[in-house]
DNA sequence: CATGAATGAGGATTCATTCAT
DNA sequence: TATGAATGAATCCTCATTCAT
């Protein structure tokens, strides 16, 4: 088994607020997301992260309590990451007619899930179910984002329950994705895919307007 | 008395001729899918599972050559599984109105998706991306299966790209029901989601209907 | 958190930097070896060695990528220890007369084969064909010796094939020492079998002289 | 390990008298002897054993107390060939010449250890040291016959040692031989080093004829 | 007598983590 | 702080052996 979680005392280890320890805190987690990434949770040993950072495995230790709170630092690092990109992709929607913001939405959603794919299937299958809170509440606040969206288009788009609509497309585009990205990860760049995720939201939308 | 050896992996296992063993191996197989279910597939240590199960560890290698074989014939077993649900949900759709039968489909891909999610997801974390091929035939087959009915719907509803659509609605919809029956597992039978979904593929298919 | 996974065999370990890792190296290589010699290679478990050597069995595994890789050092060592005597055993040989060298030889072989025969035997026990390389590559020098040692004599002993005289010499030797080794082996310090062992090179010498 | 050996019991199994069991024994020694031969010790396990013969692992125990008893009897059978061969290649040696003898005797005890030479080391492998009676008796017996035909010649070669004599050339060119066979299996077919064994021996008996 | 399912002690190996230097 | 040698619990898996049928 990779992960034993031998304990529950949550040791906090410094925090470091001088630059010499900043680098080395990046060089692990920098180590331990491409290891993550490229041979899987199995290979992400905390020696092998050490190895791959350039330090000591005592010197990992130094900075994180165990190995699950370098994953949890992963973790926050890569949605901190995904949330940027979404955030560049999706500025200055507010002009944009309903069917080039829809083109922009899911351009973003699928450049944000290209972040690093393979990091982001690796952390949901290392971190136990009660360390996914971060990436949990991301989700969560990309759902409000784009609810909030809705709302912001006013009678444009009169939707009765804004967040479900929200919820359903957010969810749903990103299983698309994601399954589109472990199973054929090439066809993501087929416009053909686009445009059918661009039908499934427009008609979403459309379809939510009357009826809830 | 001479040294262990290193030996070539001979995968195959005795299969059970006599009645006993076909017990042995279900109470192991099954032994397995609960510890895998409720806590995870680190949890599932042959050891454990051979426990639960009630027999030896030698017994559950009698059986399974190794681990991953094991994990492998839960995956079989649980597709299986998954698709009686669909198949049994799905019976009598060719009379349906679309609506109606859209609102079959729904109810037929949460039930799939209901049969066993903790195990769903724990098997998707255990198994080695080489053995998740039961797994995907299964889902690849689903959007066949969605696809054909699409299509012989006929005029009714004349797609200009019926596999892509069923993509997408099959991953989206996959991706919406797994994220909430993580997140909120008893938001599934909330009726609105159900109506919200239903939206969602007529909306889809609606909107696919003129450029696919 | 994830599977186990059977990885890739990499077998370069960590070579001790600190001196305090040559020792415990040392430890284990000697407590192997000692089990070994004197239960055989079934009594030399990993475990059984890192208890002896008086380190914990992660340790033995931080040096050695496997049992195999540990006797294979002892395998070496051993071979050094006996290359060692014997080149001890030879010096000065050159000024000798004929007689007198084969008594030096004799004892020289002997004294070679003395050096831990228990051992000796266990490691040709123990070692799977594969790995007896480095024995076998001695026992190839040790005829090569013989036989650049029977050419450099000259005029004096006119052999038409040397190196076919050395290995019969050497061989047959080697196999008279070991067997009486294994089976009497206070034997071997009765001058009797020591003279009987010079008629035999003598008389082999003085055979081969004439037809090859 | 491959052969814990747990215990000392001697329990004596039934001796087949009836050919039925008779028939289930020699297969059950066949095939671990050919296991033996062609795969090593390492492979021979009981199981595997049983397998091959055609029986099912409980037959072999009805026949066998352990393990090691079957090893035993296989060195039983093997080492009884080995004596057939060595007795058919020496029948008629007392009319023959000096060198026309140790022709003879050469080649005898090269196809001795031609019997199974595999299956020869295997044995010696994986019997523990207590148990290669069977073996280290017939080389006894190997010796004084050979010592008993140094007699038996007479004043025709007179020696002072005669037994000393034997156990010097038999254990030599057992050594020899097994050793070649190991290495160079090939090499002996070759002429040049039957003649090199000949002058061996001839040259060990003149020179043991005069001094001991 | 034969069968083969079941047993479980024992062995090799890994890896998160500690701590003396 | 950094280092890396050392630790040992935990894991997978094998195989000689038993015994109910």
């Amino acid at each position: 088994m990779a992960a034993p979680a031998r304990k529950k005392p949550v040791k906090r280890r410094r925090s470091p607020i001088q630059s010499r320890g900043q680098v080395t805190v990046d060089a692990i987690v920098e180590a331990a997301a491409q290891i993550l990434a490229k041979k899987g949770p199995a290979a992400a040993t905390t020696n092998a992260v050490a190895a791959r950072a350039g330090v000591s495995i005592g010197t990992l230790y130094q900075y994180f309590a165990d190995r699950e709170a370098l994953l949890r630092e992963i973790g926050r690092r890569h949605v901190a990451e995904m949330q940027a990109v979404l955030a560049g992709a999706l500025t200055g929607m507010e002009g944009l007619a309903l069917p080039a913001a829809v083109d922009r939405l899911v351009s973003a959603i699928v450049a944000m899930h290209r972040v690093a794919p393979r990091l982001h299937q690796a952390l949901h299958q290392s971190l136990a179910r009660d360390h996914l809170d971060t990436i949990d509440a991301f989700e969560v606040a990309v759902e409000a984002m784009v609810a909030s969206a809705l709302v912001g288009r006013g009678d444009d788009l009169d939707l009765p329950h804004p967040e479900l609509t929200a919820t359903v497309l957010v969810r749903g585009l990103g299983g698309l994705i994601r399954t589109t990205l472990r199973r054929e990860p090439e066809r993501l760049d087929d416009p053909a895919l686009a445009l059918a995720m661009r039908a499934m939201i427009l008609g979403t939308l459309g379809e939510s307007r009357r009826k809830g």
